[in-house]
DNA sequence: TATGTGTCATGGAA
DNA sequence: GTTCCATGACACAT
């Protein structure tokens, strides 16, 4: 497959150490995944939040939509207004995630990538509330977006990854403790983009 | 964590 | 072979 180029024998790319990220294809199929996007695209109650930058006050560039179990998170820790109840498509998607993973998620947050204009600039998901080296598991659903990393103290230490509809990609160990990750906007016509962050809140 | 701007490298076109 | 310009990668300021 020619997106794989950069996990091309193994599943893994030269270079990136395999305990910061594991790649999955192909854990939903593509009719699957094209049905789910339609659907979570129409009935999730997306908002679009707004961060001070500086004396500014910018709107981010995608949507999102935040579910979780209703006692174990603390979303005031993470900025966030309460969670939405968990929808029956989205909880077959868990168990189906958490059967890879190896571990039950509380949480999941929902980005909306609408075309290419949408991103998330360089970031690390360092949350309290996610503990120091979190477990993410990231789905992917419909246009092929580059999900880029590079290590924060070193910025030449960089890795790009083209996330496939149908996806799982897992991040673990120092990935968020010692790298950063983006979706850099694109000129290239591109399609909406849905993607599933499950986590463990405390 | 968003965006605009300036600098520099690259590569194809003229 | 040389020049020009579009594109993109960064760094940095806000």
């Amino acid at each position: 497959m020619e997106q794989l180029s950069f996990f091309a024998e193994q599943g893994q790319s030269p270079g990136l150490p395999a305990e910061l990220l594991e790649y999955h294809p192909g854990l939903f199929g593509e009719r699957e995944s094209e049905f789910l996007l339609q659907k979570l695209i129409r009935e999730s109650p997306w908002q679009q939040r707004v961060v001070k930058m500086y004396d500014k006050e910018v709107i981010t560039p995608r949507l999102t939509a935040w579910y979780a179990d209703p006692e174990t998170y603390d979303y005031t820790s993470l900025r966030r207004s309460k969670p939405n109840s968990w929808t029956l498509e989205l909880l077959l998607i868990k168990d189906k995630v958490e059967a890879i993973a190896g571990l039950k998620f509380n949480s999941v947050l929902l980005n909306y990538y609408r075309d290419g204009n949408d991103s998330v600039a360089w970031h690390s998901d360092n949350e309290q509330a996610l503990g120091t080296h979190p477990v993410i598991a990231s789905v992917s659903f419909g246009q092929v977006r580059c999900f880029d990393i590079r290590k924060k103290q070193d910025h030449r230490q960089k890795y790009s990854i083209k996330l496939e509809s149908g996806a799982l990609m897992i991040m673990k160990g120092n990935l968020q403790a010692d790298w950063e990750h983006r979706i850099a906007k694109s000129l290239r016509p591109m399609r909406p983009r849905l993607n599933l962050t499950f986590r463990v809140v405390m």
